[in-house]
DNA sequence: GATTATTTGTCCGTATGTATA
DNA sequence: ATATACATACGGACAAATAAT
């Protein structure tokens, strides 16, 4: 390292493990040296290679587990929101298996934000449809979604059977909808979300609510996801 | 409240909350009774009103301050983005005050992101702009923005004079410019971002990375704008 | 600056109804 | 029927943060 080059030892080590990071050196999710290591090949002391992995897991680039060791923190996936945007679709286009199940289901009165979002009187019957979806096996987002309940009553069995929103839909005629909006917004997961998506306490989720709508138009699913703020990054093109 | 009626005394205080909150009773950001005087009301004891607050503060509808009172969540401003997103439009459309100022700038070498996503090579000379935009004073965005330094030179002293990207950019010859792409994601504030967006310890910020191009499509701005996470919501239209 | 009142947060507990094995 | 677990509802005491005096 340069010493005396008018950049602190540990901004010039932060951006060799950079570098080093982005040039595939220490892949996604692979362990770097000891910080002990990295010291002596970096001939500067154990402390400075501290800050400089601290200025890296401060970015979330790097991870520190206490005993266990410091890893290059996992690529999130792409998720491309767009007029078509489908789970399964996005995932295998990645080259990564998708995967969906159904936690919990129940038919109830639509509240005044969802009977808004589907067009419908509030306290129409609305299928609640609780499903936690995954990439590779690892859970990536918690999805809530309300659908109209006497346009779809074999929903449920369809999802469970499936695993897919889209072929659930299909087998009640819907050959393909639309995405009309989606609004993002982030905040801590609670206990339920943290726990199905095997989060920590205190971790963060992106939070995405959608509606589809048919063919001609018609709101058929509201949709409130929770991602899990450090497996995905949400991508917009315009 | 009904007791015995098949519904938890706590979930229909919830409701009936929620629904005056809905109905303006309870106006954004005012405070609402002590969990006391809610008691004395609702006839129950007060731990069944702090259960109800609590469903509606878990969704983010109530926020609760030891020592002030519990207040109903100011709405989160809409932050739509698309080809031509301007935070002063966006705000000022929404009839609120607009704000931006200077926190640092610097000439840098070009890291291996920003030189990517400016389409130069790593080590070019950047400016680096970091910025503060607030609406009606309360500091909503946080962002680091990129640009080639040798086609903007005043760029810094315009943007500290009008407190606008947009506005600066035009003083350089940029009449328009547009969205290419934009990347969201999550995560825990750090001490910095805190503390400019007068943020609690452990907020959370959405986090966009956005490229901006000009009329030819040359890449002029790579920013990463971290927003105050209970203070937006970011809406995609499709 | 110190004191006091107000308000939410966190404990301790008791009792009861409901669902389940 | 019995036992167990869990959610609900209530009561009280105190800590911690804030606002007003």
């Amino acid at each position: 390292m340069d010493r005396g080059a008018g950049v602190a030892l540990w901004r010039q080590i932060a951006e060799r493990l950079r570098a080093d990071i982005a040039a595939g050196v220490y892949p996604h999710n692979a362990r770097l040296p000891s910080e002990a290591e990295l010291a002596g090949r970096f001939k500067v002391n154990r402390h400075t290679v501290r800050r400089a992995i601290g200025a890296l897991a401060e970015e979330n680039i790097l991870r520190a587990d206490r005993g266990r060791g410091t890893f290059v923190a996992s690529r999130p996936i792409d998720y491309p929101i767009g007029r078509r945007t489908r789970f399964s679709e996005i995932v295998s286009r990645q080259k990564r298996q998708p995967g969906g199940r159904l936690v919990a289901s129940s038919e109830e009165g639509a509240d005044i934000l969802v009977a808004e979002k589907l067009g419908i009187a509030p306290g129409s019957r609305v299928i609640r449809l609780e499903t936690l979806s995954a990439v590779d096996g690892v859970p990536l987002t918690r999805a809530t979604s309300w659908f109209p309940a006497e346009r779809f009553p074999g929903l449920v069995a369809a999802y469970a059977e499936t695993g897919s929103i889209t072929k659930a839909l299909e087998r009640h005629g819907i050959a393909d909808y639309t995405r009309l909006e989606t609004r993002i917004s982030a905040r801590v997961a609670g206990a339920d979300d943290a726990e199905h998506l095997s989060l920590p306490p205190g971790a963060v989720v992106l939070v995405s609510e959608a509606v589809n709508i048919d063919a001609e138009g018609n709101p058929i699913q509201f949709a409130r996801a929770r991602f899990a703020g450090d497996r995905v990054q949400i991508v917009v093109e315009s």
